[in-house]
Formats: structure tokens, sequence, C-alpha cells
DNA sequence: GCTAAATTCAATCAGCTATTTGAAACCAAC
DNA sequence: GTTGGTTTCAAATAGCTGATTGAATTTAGC
């Protein structure tokens, strides 16, 4: 497989990143089964056996368009979290934001964390196993993270709550571009829709409430049994 | 299109329901596009053409498996809400409980549930709309009903709120077979790991688990802006 | 400006897809 | 036991799928 022998132009994008920019946001509309390589070649202007000649496959395509995201997003969250720990000092909500910050606020547009987080719901999935393994370390350092600052919870209400959080933030990154486009789909919003929408657009604001639901959800007293 | 002139035997299920269980568990395994016809009338042990004549196409298929498990479900979360409603006197942990409750101690099996709750979160997919709309009335009521009890929210936190928790709902039933089969990828289970695998397998636990963190997310203090 | 490597191209392959067709089989009613 | 409707069957349709091939083209190094 060849690396990328060829720079980018600012204009002019490489087959390969149009390759890849074409698939994420196929797959992110249609689904990776639902996406064809002739789409994909047709979207990014370029011949159907490109993807054999830069990637080898459609399930290499795959794996390039996955690791494109996965890499840089949780190296952001590892640098916070590492942040944390060096200070000594931190609280269940430093711990959270430094999971969910740089999901909410990434910038390398929102397709492709969609996806990801998309797929975190199909555990049958052909691919699911490509997406879940680079999240494991992940997985175990903020959740060694959040025992230490939780240490009054018993071990089985902290495993269900934990699920219960990766399901609202995943969820919620999942649908991030319902909320951004405007279409809540809640409830109409009687007054003051403008700034109301706005202030849901914003990464912060959906960030500290994330953030803010996910820290009481996980610290409620514990269930009677 | 036939309705179900033919009663089922216990033993011997009609040829129309032997295809319906055999599209939501495949539906569920490898998805609705990645499941072809003749993979389902296999399993189920009929002919490629019977789908056309039973259902018409492969889309109406995929309506019938839908809605056989979306209108038990909500028909029975609008009932014990309209009993909430009728007794007057309820709280938040009640709504949740109607809400969650019948989703997660469904017994109709979980396949079609799961399958349910991964289609919420691919909005751009074919049927999303499909899955959606029987749901708009179960979330306009539920949400007055939450609203009721949540009277010093603001409406940003309620909303971006209530996104939050249907999506730690959702996220929880689709994954509801990963707790059941004890495979819980949070950490190791130190010590007692049966009694803690058996109490995540109870979907009592679940429900009230989950109830108590959807309901403490959402009351929490409000985020200073 | 030549050479060689890198890249793109049109054409083709076998296999799978959903759907349709008309005949065969079944089954209940009279 | 024959009729009439319901259900199932094998076969065939046209179209799309991922992958491959070898030639044509572009690009980079000298």
């Amino acid at each position: 497989m060849n690396a990328s022998t060829q720079v980018d132009d600012v204009d002019t994008p490489s087959t390969k990143t149009a390759l890849l920019d074409a698939a994420e946001a196929l797959f992110e509309e249609r689904g990776i089964r639902g996406t064809s390589l002739r789409a994909i070649t047709d979207r990014a202007g370029a011949n159907i056996a490109s993807v054999n000649y830069h990637f080898g496959s459609k399930a290499d395509l795959v794996h390039a368009v996955l690791a494109r995201r996965i890499d840089p997003l949780n190296a952001e969250r590892l640098r916070q979290l590492d942040a944390l720990e060096a200070r000594g000092d931190f609280d269940l909500e430093d711990v959270l934001t430094a999971l969910i910050g740089p999901a909410v606020r990434h910038e390398d547009g929102y397709a492709g964390l969609r996806l990801l987080s998309r797929m975190h719901f199909e555990p049958n999935a052909e691919y699911s196993k490509l997406v879940h393994r680079p999240f494991v370390v992940v997985q175990q350092r903020f959740f060694a993270a959040i025992r230490k600052v939780t240490p009054d919870l018993s071990e089985l209400s902290l495993h269900l709550r934990m699920t219960f959080s990766i399901g609202a933030m995943a969820a919620t990154i999942a649908g991030l571009d319902k909320l951004r486009s405007g279409e809540v789909p809640l409830a109409r919003l009687p007054e003051d829709p403008e700034g109301l929408k706005q202030a849901i657009t914003d990464p912060e604001v959906i960030t500290r409430e994330l953030v803010r639901f996910v820290a009481n959800g996980l610290t409620a007293p514990e269930v009677a049994r």
C-alpha cells in the first residue's frame, strides 16, 4: 500500500483525500453497506479503480476513514486527562469535560464523529471491532479516573451508570446535526426561539450541559435494593 | 395487501410470521441494507417470492417488522402515563418509569426493540421516518408530563437534557444484549462477578438505575451562563 | 527532453440484488 | 370429488455490486 506521497494542495486535494472525504460523507448519509464504491468515486471525481489502488479494498477504505477521526480525538482526550492527573486535583466534572469536550467541539467537521457514534450502537456490524478497539485504552483510563472521584458508588451502579453516560454522549454526538440544524424534535419553542436556537448550537453550551447532566446522573443517590 | 387470514399454530407459525421473525433477527444482526431477501427467506424456510406475496416488497416488510414492536410498546407507555395522570399525584421518577420500564422489560424478545433503538441514531437512513413518526405523540405527551414536574428548569436546559435522556435510554436498550451477555466492556470485575452479573441482567434493576440516573441528570443545578 | 515511476482510465468479470411470472400445490367449502 | 381461492414454488429478468486488468496518462528526477 502506498503512503501519501503527494502533498495536498489547498484547492486541489489529492485523489486519496477526496476519496476519504466522499466516503466519510456518504457513509454517514447512507451507512457503510448502503454506500457503493461507485457512489464514492463519483462524488470524489475519481475512477472506480482508484479505491483499489489507494486503499486496496472497500474494507481498507472504511478502516482509513475511521482511523482519520479516531486517532486525533482520542489523543486530545488523553492529553487533557494527562494534564488533569499531572495537576493532581480534579473533580468529576473535570474528567467528564476532558472526555466529552473534544468530541463535541471537534473542528474537523462532525460527519466523521457522527459516523463513529452511530457505529457505537451497532455492535454486531461488520466493522464494529474496528471502531471499538482504539477506544478501549481511552475507556480504561477514564473509567479509572472516574472511579477515583466517585469512591462511594457501588460497583453495580457505577457500571450501569457508565453505560448510560456513554450512551448519552454517543447519542448526543450522533444527533448533533439535528441540534445544529435547529430541528429540535422535542417540543415547540414558544418564545425566544432564536436565542435558544443559538445556544443549542453552541458546542460550549452543549458540553457544559452534558457534563452537568452526566455528572449528576452518575452521583445520584443509590437505589435501595 | 393481505391481512393475516391464517391463525398461527403454536408449533408451525405461518409463513408470514416466520418471515417477520427471520427478518427482525437478521435486521438486528446485519442491518436492514445488509440483509437480503434471500437470507430472510432461507432462515424462514420460505420461498423468495413469499415476501412479495405477503408484504409486497422489502420496504413493506421492513414496515411490518417495525410496526409489530412499536405499537404495543407505545400503547403500554401511554397506558401507564394515563394511569399516572388519572391519579393526579406523580413525580419525575414516576413519569420516567412509565417511559423506560416498558422498553427495558419488554417480553417479546429484545431484538425488535434493539433494532428500533439503533435506528434512532441513523436519522438519515432510509426508514428513519417510518420509525420516528409513531413516536411523536409519545414524545409530546411525556415531554409535557416531565415539564410539569420540572417547572424550575430553563427551556434550554430542559431541551438539551431531554435529548441526553432519550439518548441514554435508546443507547441502553440498543446495548441490552451486551449487558445481558455479561460482556460489560467498561472494566474488569474484581470481586463477586456472578452476583453483579446477575444484577446487571435484571430488567428491574436496569430500569430503576436508569430512571434514577436520568431523573438526577434532568434536575441537576443549572449551569451558570 | 528523456526516463521511470506513480496515477488514472475504460472495460470486463463473476456474483449478488429485488422483483416478477406463471405454473404447481394446497386447502377448505359445498 | 370437484370447485375456487390461497399459498408456495422454480425460473428468469434487469440491474447493481466489489474487484481486476492492462493500457493510457500524468508526474517527478535527472
